[in-house]
RNA sequence: CGCGGAGUAGAGCAGUUUGGUAGCUCGUCGGGCUCAUAACCCGGAGGUCGCAGGUUCAAGUCCUGCCUCCGCAA
């Protein structure tokens, strides 16, 4: 068994977990490419991506070019000269000359089961389309946006408690685990298997924008119920209170109801509270809230500084 | 220096405009009512009003600086 010399291409999270897991299992990493450092948070500081920071960490060489399409790069890759990249959620576009030049090619993991949501939010659509399954696909890169051929594929039920953050948790933990396994074929000489994705399946899972997280009451229930589990706890859906301030909802579940959409049909104030609010179809009840300006709260603290009354509108 | 909101009792808030005894709801403790209670009634404890200076007879409130939390934008 010989080990490829690897390069390892990813951003986020989910890019640590791989990388971190393959380290774990004995496969080397030459080098890491991630992102530039980008401006995060209230004031702007310039951020390194995780990756960056855990690769360091490892005693990793890290680069983190501006792009990919230029002299320098393919100098750079030339010098490094992998058998095989890696590729978890970079955020970058491949050109052709890189993917080409690994022996063992280019491998991606990615978040959905392919050809399903193809793109940068696979895990959010997934869950906002009401599946009742999701998974990761480890493939061979094309020039294509996710369209290469499949090696493998696994999937995991999306209970209707589910949200982004516990699906994200677990496909990383199985995707790290999946793309462990493949490097290890590779490692010892075995075939991967190839298989062609049906594009008339293909689903593009478009990035969220922020009006994809706002919540309109006169849709149903259910559907609301996803969107706040598909966005929790990044970037949290919201609603638009009369005064124009929004409130993030953090935790809440579809129930039977009936009224005008977007009023209140019943308050409590027992345990952690509910505030009950009409929707097209069904209704909503709200536990935990978080209103512009303030921290998260449950829906009891928050009615205990301000009123609410059945029959109101939000 | 990107724009903006906020810090007051264990929790959520009002009070700041116009400086003058620290308030509300919930919780908590004690008592009462009740077959009983998370309900209701009475009473109590709990605060250096984010920090530091300044103005003033007097600062939660006005002025200056700083810290922390949050929303938007990137």
């Amino acid at each position: 068994m010989t080990n490829p010399k690897i390069v390892f291409m990813g951003t986020p999270d989910i890019a640590v977990t791989c990388l971190s897991r393959l380290l774990d299992a004995g496969f080397p990493v030459g080098a890491v490419v991630t992102r530039i450092d980008k401006p995060q948070g209230r004031h702007a500081i310039l951020t390194p991506p995780p990756v960056k920071v855990f690769a360091e960490a490892r005693g990793i060489p890290v680069l983190q070019p501006r792009t990919l399409r230029d002299d320098g790069f393919a100098a750079w890759l030339e010098q490094e000269d992998p058998d095989l990249i890696l590729v978890v959620a970079f955020g970058m576009i491949l050109p052709e000359n890189v993917i080409s030049y690994p022996k063992y090619g280019c491998i991606n993991l990615h978040a959905s089961l392919l050809p399903k949501y193809r793109g940068a939010a696979p895990m959010q659509r997934a869950i906002m389309a009401g599946e009742s399954e999701t998974g990761v696909t480890v493939m061979y890169m094309d020039a294509g946006l996710d369209t290469g051929d499949m090696i493998v594929k696994k999937t995991t039920p999306i209970e209707n408690t589910d949200t982004l953050e516990t699906i994200h948790d677990r496909l990383a933990d199985i995707g790290a685990d999946l793309l462990v396994d493949t490097v290890r074929t590779i490692a010892e000489g075995k075939p991967l298997p190839r298989t062609k994705q049906n594009g008339d399946e293909a689903v593009y899972a478009a990035k969220i924008e922020r009006e994809d997280a706002a919540i309109d009451f006169t849709r149903p229930a259910v559907e609301l119920d996803r969107l706040i589990r598909a966005l929790t706890p990044i970037p949290y859906a919201f609603f638009t209170m009369k005064d124009g301030k929004t409130v993030k909802v953090l935790s809440a579940r579809p129930v039977d109801g009936e009224g005008t959409p977007g009023t209140v049909l019943a308050l409590s104030q027992e345990g952690t509270g509910c505030i009950r609010v009409a929707c097209g179809t069904g209704a909503l009840d709200l536990y935990r809230i978080k209103p512009e300006g303030k921290g998260g709260m449950t829906a009891a603290e928050y009615l205990r500084g301000r009123k609410l009354a059945v029959g109101e509108a939000l």
